[in-house]
RNA sequence: CUCCUCGUAGUUCAAUGGAUAGAACAAGAGCCUUCUAAGCUCUGGAUGCAGGUUCGAUUCCUGCCGAGGAGACCA
C-alpha cells in the first residue's frame, strides 16, 4: 500500500548506497511548482563524490523497479522525482481513511489540562483559543493512537470569588439568572452597563430594585449573571475601599465552613458552571475530568507545609514558604503564604501529584498562555528539586495571547470579548451575508428575489433561522447558521500557529470569505452535492466498478476522454486540467504526514492550512473538471475521487472540531 | 533594569537553512441554459535596520530600533 513516508524512506536507503554520509527521509522536499516534479532531493549539501548526473544514473535501476516513481529529472542542484500519480491514486483512493491503530502514540496516556476558568466571570476569547486548541490537539493525538484524558481546573474559590459573592449579597436583592433580563447591550459591554444600571447612591439602587421586580422572566446565562456582580464589585470598591476587607472576611467565613456563606457560594458557583457547560457544549469542548480548586486546596496546603522540610524549600523573612530557586537562575517562588493561605503554585503542585495518581500518565500537557512561561519554568523546577517522579513527563504548551486592537496600544486590563456574544455576532454576520448573496443571485438570474430558489430562507422567522432552515423546500435540513459561525470561528483561530499572538478585531477579523472555515464548509458541501446527485442518478459507484476491467479500479481517472484530448475541444473552454487532478492526488498523499506533523508539533494549524489547500485544490478541480457530466469512461473514477476527498475533509475537519455540513 | 516571545504586501496569516518568499482580505476587470457564484480566472504590492556564519539566510548568531509578555504573597 502506498505511503509517501515509506517511499521517502526507501528512496533514502537506496541513495545512501551511493553516498559517503547517509541522508534521512526528511531531507526530501516538495518542489515549489508541481511541473518540476513531485518529490525533490536538494543535492547542495550532499557530499557527492560524483556528479548529480552520476547519482541519477545510479538510481535508474531502482527507479525502474519501483512502481511509484516514473522518472528522475535534474534541475540544477536538485534531483526531482516524478511519481506515477495514476498508480498512487489507485492505492490511495481505495485505502481506508487513517485509523488510530498502529500509529506511534499507541496506548500512551496523555493528560491535557486546558481552559481552566475562574468561576466568577464568563469565558472570553482567550478561553476560546485555549479550548479549541486543547480539543483539536486531543483529537489529533487520539488519532495518533494516544489515550487522551481531557481535564480542566476550575478556580472556584479565593478572593475573586468572594468579591462577586459580596456584591451579590449586598446588591443582588435576590435576583437570579432566571429573573434577570438579558439585554444584548449588557452582555456586550458589562462594564458600561454596570455603571449605568447600578449607578451610585441610594436612589439608583432603589430604581434598580424596582427594575428587577418588574422584569419579565427571561433566563440569563449563569456565568454572565455572576460576572456582572464581579464587575459590580469593582465599581463599588472604587468608591468604598472597605468592601475589600469585607470580601476577605467573607472568604474567611467560607474557609471556616460558615453555612450561609457556603450555601451562597454553591448557588453562585452552580450558576457559573452551568453557564460554562453551555458555552463548552456550543464550542464542542468536553472534559473527562474537571478538578476544582475548592476540593484540593486543603490537601495542597498540607503538602506545601510538608515540603518545607525539604532543603530546597525555606521560609523567607516574612514567613512565606518559598522554593529557593536562585541557584537555578530563577526567582524564588512562594508556595505557601505566611498566613497559611495558598497561591496558584500551592494547588498546581498538589494537582500534579493527584493527576499522576489518578491517571499514571505518560505525558501531561498544560495548555496555558505564554504569559505564564516563567511561572511554569519555576513550577517544573520545583518538581525537579523535590524529586517528583513525573517531572520529565510535564510539558507546558504555551500559546500567544489574543490581543484586541486597543490592547495592542495599551494592554493590561483590556476589554474582553465574551465567547457567547462572539458566536452570536458571527451568526448575525452570516445571516446578513446570506441575504446579500440571495439578492445578488436573483439579480444575476434576472428574477426578483421572490422568485429566486433561495427566497424561502428569508421567510423564516428570525429565531428559527438561526437554529436552521430548510433549503429549497426539499425537506433536507439546512445546516444551522450556528454551525457555520462556529466553523468560521474555529478555523480562524486554529489556522494560526498557537505560539503567535492573535490580533482580534471584533468586526473584521472573522471574515466569511476567502481563507475561512466557511470556505472549507462550502468545498465540502460541494463534494456532498455531487455524491448525493450521483446516487440520485443511480450512478452507483460500486456497480460501475465491477464493469471496469483495468488493474486498478481507478485506472481510468487520468484518461482524458477522446473528444477532450483533441486540441481545441475543451470543457467550459478551459480544458480538463490534468495538473489540477495531479495536485489533488499528491495533496491527498500528504495527509498522513500532515497529521503526524501536527501531532509532533502539537500544532493544529498545520492541519488547518492543509485543509484549506485541499479545499482550494478541490475548487480548482471542480471548476474545470466535470464529474457527473463526465464521459462514462471516467465518471465512476471521478466520483470515487470525490468520495476520497470528502472523507479527508470529514476527518480533518472533525479533528479540528469543525462539523462538516452537508449543505451551506 | 533583567529575562522571554515576536517584527514578512495597507491588513490577517504561510514558507523542516534551499528553486521565482506563498495565500486570503481590501481595489479593478471578467465568468452561472452546466455537479452549490459563500466559488473560479486575470491585474499590482512585503522579509524593521546594520553586521556575521554559510555554496545559499525570512529562518541561525551579535548589536540597534519597535511591539507584546513576564520578573511583586495579583488571581
Amino acid at each position: 500500500m502506498f505511503s509517501l513516508k515509506t517511499l521517502k524512506q526507501n528512496l533514502a536507503e537506496e541513495i545512501n548506497k551511493h553516498l559517503p554520509s547517509p541522508i534521512t527521509a526528511d531531507v526530501f522536499e516538495y518542489p515549489p511548482k508541481p511541473e518540476m516534479g513531485d518529490l525533490a532531493l536538494p543535492c547542495h549539501g550532499l557530499q557527492l563524490t560524483t556528479k548529480v548526473e552520476e547519482l541519477k544514473n545510479k538510481l535508474e535501476d531502482f527507479i525502474a523497479k519501483n512502481p511509484y516513481i516514473k522518472e528522475i529529472r535534474i534541475a540544477g542542484p536538485y534531483l526531482n522525482f516524478i511519481l506515477d500519480k495514476e498508480k498512487i491514486a489507485g492505492e490511495i483512493l481505495t485505502k481506508k481513511q487513517l485509523k488510530s491503530d498502529n500509529l506511534n502514540l499507541k496506548s500512551k496516556k496523555v493528560v491535557i489540562e486546558y481552559v481552566s476558568p475562574n468561576s466568577n466571570k464568563p469565558l472570553h476569547l482567550g478561553h476560546v483559543r485555549n479550548g479549541l486548541l486543547g480539543e483539536a490537539l486531543s483529537n489529533i493525538l487520539e488519532l495518533r493512537g494516544a489515550k487522551v484524558i481531557r481535564t480542566s481546573l476550575v478556580n472556584d474559590r479565593g478572593i475573586h470569588i468572594a468579591k462577586s459573592m459580596l456584591a451579590y449579597q449586598k446588591f443582588g436583592y435576590g435576583e437570579t439568572p432566571a429573573t434577570a433580563s438579558q439585554r444584548k447591550s449588557e452582555i456586550r459591554n458589562p462594564e458600561a452597563d454596570a455603571s449605568r444600571r447600578y449607578g451610585t447612591g441610594p436612589k439608583s439602587e432603589e430604581k434598580f430594585k424596582s427594575e428587577i421586580l418588574n422584569l419579565k422572566s427571561k433566563t440569563e446565562k449563569g456565568d454572565a449573571f455572576v460576572g456582572r456582580y464581579y464587575v459590580l464589585f469593582g465599581e463599588k470598591a472604587k468608591e468604598n475601599p472597605s468592601l475589600l476587607n469585607e470580601a476577605y472576611e467573607l472568604l474567611k467565613k467560607w474557609e471556616a465552613g460558615d453555612k450561609p456563606t457556603v450555601a451562597l457560594w454553591k448557588k453562585m458557583n452552580n450558576w457559573a458552571l452551568r453557564g460554562f457547560d453551555e458555552t463548552f457544549k456550543n464550542l464542542g469542548i468536553k472534559f473527562d475530568k474537571i478538578y476544582f480548586e475548592s476540593q484540593i486546596y486543603k490537601k495542597a496546603k498540607k503538602r506545601a507545609a510538608e515540603y518545607f522540610k525539604n532543603k530546597f524549600l525555606k521560609k523567607d523573612e516574612k514567613g512565606n514558604i518559598i522554593a529557593n530557586l536562585a541557584k537555578f537562575g530563577l526567582a524564588n517562588k512562594v508556595v505557601l503564604r505566611a498566613d497559611g493561605t495558598s497561591v496558584y503554585a500551592t494547588n498546581d503542585i498538589e494537582l500534579a501529584f493527584q493527576r499522576a495518581k489518578d491517571f499514571k500518565f505518560d505525558k501531561m500537557i498544560y495548555i496555558v498562555a505564554s504569559e505564564q512561561d516563567y511561572y511554569f519554568k519555576q513550577l517544573f523546577k520545583i518538581f525537579e528539586v523535590v524529586g517528583a517522579p513525573f517531572v520529565e513527563k510535564l510539558f507546558h504548551l504555551n500559546y500567544g495571547l489574543v490581543l484586541l486592537p486597543e490592547g495592542k496600544l495599551k494592554s493590561r486590563e483590556g476589554a474582553r470579548v465574551d465567547a457567547d456574544d462572539l458566536i452570536e455576532q458571527l451568526e448575525k454576520m452570516l445571516i446578513i451575508e446570506a441575504k446579500k448573496r440571495h439578492n445578488n443571485a436573483a439579480k444575476r438570474q434576472n428574477t426578483t428575489p421572490a422568485n429566486s430558489p433561495l427566497h424561502n430562507i428569508f421567510q423564516v422567522p428570525e429565531n428559527e433561522r438561526v437554529a436552521g432552515v430548510n433549503w429549497r423546500g426539499d425537506g433536507v435540513k439546512m445546516a444551522s447558521i450556528k454551525n457555520l459561525a462556529l466553523a468560521a470561528l474555529k478555523f480562524y483561530i486554529l489556522q494560526v500557529d498557537p505560539k503567535s499572538e492573535l490580533l482580534f478585531r471584533p468586526e473584521e477579523s472573522v471574515s466569511l470569505l476567502g481563507r475561512t472555515g466557511v470556505y472549507l464548509e462550502y468545498a465540502y458541501a460541494r463534494t456532498q452535492s455531487i455524491l448525493v446527485e450521483a446516487k440520485k442518478r443511480h450512478n452507483n459507484a460500486a456497480k460501475r466498478q465491477n464493469t471496469t476491467p483495468a488493474n486498478s479500479p481507478l485506472h481510468n481517472i487520468f484518461q482524458v476522454p477522446e473528444n477532450e484530448r483533441v486540441a481545441g475541444v475543451n470543457w467550459r473552454g478551459d480544458g480538463v486540467k490534468m495538473a489540477s487532478i495531479n495536485n489533488l492526488i499528491m495533496h491527498l498523499a500528504k495527509y498522513e504526514e500532515t497529521i503526524e506533523l501536527s501531532a509532533k508539533n502539537l500544532d493544529p494549524s498545520d492541519l488547518a492550512l492543509y485543509l484549506y489547500d485541499l479545499a482550494k485544490k478541490f475548487n480548482d478541480f471542480y471548476e474545470t473538471t466535470p464529474v457527473l457530466n463526465a464521459p462514462e469512461s471516467v465518471r465512476t473514477q471521478r466520483i470515487l475521487f470525490i468520495k476520497k476527498i470528502a472523507e479527508t475533509f470529514e476527518q480533518g475537519m472533525k479533528l479540528l472540531g469543525i462539523k462538516p455540513l452537508q449543505r451551506v
